[in-house]
DNA sequence: ACCTGAACACCGTTCAAGT
DNA sequence: ACCTGAACACCGTTCAAGT
């Protein structure tokens, strides 16, 4: 029974499911079962319908998937406090779209689709573009120098959510772990080094270190 | 006709298909008409077999794939001059990998599997590890210093193309631009500054600009 | 206007049987 | 040992029809 208050402007038959239903179950399926769970035809059963009634609202799968990253990104992502340093607001800005995506691993798919993932993200880009200028780089290295950030952030992000993934599903895991204890000294001899410390090594969360790291490259103009 | 010459060890029916005609039929078909378009299906199609065939010789799909990078990388990826400047020897590694990966976008399927994507690709990276030894970095430092430099390159080109990849299906490219265009001066005022500039400054190759910014970071130990 | 049923054109993989 | 046929359990999407 839907609700009979507001009278429809346009004539037919009245809606039994929404945009924002549909988006709702959507993101219900990927947290409880993972985005590869989520198909057209699941989503169409557990909202109660059909297939072909989903694509009444949205175009098709891809821009499901998008819908889902923006309904993420406005849900999660809270503003920080931004500190006055702009170098601090940079790792800040930073830091928190990491996080939030770090949270958030199904959104890997989805994620390399734009370079700004949402609108809701637009606020940070902002941030690191306007610390980077008021560290006194111009506004065209600025952008480049957001593009560099964001490459280092995604890839922490799909490295790790794929790192993950494969050691759920196993299998190979053990097969780097071979590679590094056949590892020939003479030919790779750092490498045979730090053979045995790799594991947790890699497993460390060194994503601020490196975003420092490169921060801080950026800002000593060459 | 199979060649007669070396007889088989063990008894049975004699090999119609081999590994290597798989991978070899695999690369032209992705090289052709895209990672999409492989299937095992069409695999056995055109190397003239059944579905089924193909998995008395590769596990699965996944195994396919990661076979599929490796040739890939030991065909290609080429033994640079290295300079003898480690900082240099960091560079041209790190550019030699990256450019090898750019030159060939099906692999980001793949790529993000494993942080060490071929064994062939090891020699890189001991390369990058003991250059930043080299330059003074602990060995533990030096295997932090690789990773935020793989996942800034594998960053990079997944963006790119990600990015490509959706110029090429179109619609939601005109999106960002009226974003931009739409763009409140006053909220986001960076931004709006460099709104017309943005599309022509991203298009940029800058991943060589960022890679020094990251290395002189990571070197100027804070 | 909104939804449904049936169908199209596919997938990866398993199983049991053939040679 | 290697390959085949048939089947299982799915996909996203289109089309024509119903209400």
């Amino acid at each position: 029974m839907p609700q009979p208050s507001a009278p429809r402007k346009t004539l037919g038959r009245p809606p039994r499911i929404s945009r924002e239903a549909i988006i709702e179950t959507a993101r219900r399926i990927v947290t409880e079962a993972g985005v590869d769970r989520l198909t057209m035809r699941r989503l169409a059963t557990e909202i109660g319908s059909t297939p072909m009634a989903l694509y009444h609202h949205v175009r098709d799968k891809e821009e499901l998937l998008v819908l889902l990253l923006d309904d993420y990104a406005t849900r999660t992502l809270r503003r920080p406090e931004i500190p006055v340093d702009p170098r601090e607001r940079i790792v800040v800005a930073a830091t928190t779209i990491h996080q939030a995506l770090a949270a958030c691993p199904w959104i890997v798919e989805v994620l390399t689709a734009d370079d700004l993932m949402s609108t809701s993200a637009l606020w940070f880009v902002e941030q690191i573009v306007d610390g980077l200028v008021e560290c006194g780089l111009s506004p065209d290295r600025a952008v480049h120098g957001y593009r560099a950030i964001w490459y280092y952030t995604a890839g922490e992000i799909v490295v790790r959510a794929t790192a993950a993934r494969r050691r759920a599903h196993d299998d190979r895991a053990t097969y780097r772990e071979q590679v590094f204890a056949d590892l020939d000294p003479n030919e790779l001899p750092r490498l045979a080094q730090v053979a045995d410390r790799w594991a947790p090594l890699t497993a460390q969360d060194t994503y601020l270190d490196g975003l420092r790291a490169l921060v801080d490259g950026l800002l000593t103009s060459r």
